[in-house]
DNA sequence: TCTATGACTCCGG
DNA sequence: CCCGGAGCCATAG
């Protein structure tokens, strides 16, 4: 059973320490595509339902909470983030750069 | 097998 | 940075 291109998008997000955060286009390059950015959030949305991924820490390259169309709760990824000390403001992560987080 | 869709990203203006 | 257009890849039907 080979390790298909979601199970290493859930492997890699699951790696993201606490208080990280990191972009589709990170995940999508380290996978060795960085044009598969799509399919990350694609996996996302399919494994939503798996709380062992913390797609909250995961966003566009903006830093803006893309995903929170789809999350469980408009309010639940930028509370989830700004628990974890991520600075969020109008739907988009202050000082990416600072809190973003490379495999 | 082919087509459509998408939680994206890059390019030019 | 904003806007419009194009590209890219994997899954579902």
């Amino acid at each position: 059973m080979e390790k298909t291109f979601h199970q290493k998008v859930i492997e890699v997000v699951q790696q993201i320490p606490y208080g990280k955060v990191t972009t589709y286009g990170t995940i999508a390059e380290f996978l060795g595509s960085k044009r598969s950015a799509r399919m990350v959030g694609w996996v996302l949305n399919s494994q939503k339902n798996n709380i062992n991924i913390p797609a909250h820490r995961v966003v566009n390259r903006k830093g803006l909470l893309t995903g929170k169309t789809h999350f469980q709760g408009i309010n639940l990824m930028q509370n989830l983030l700004e628990s974890e000390g991520v600075k969020v403001v109008d739907n988009q992560i202050v000082d990416l750069e600072k809190y973003l987080w490379k495999p």
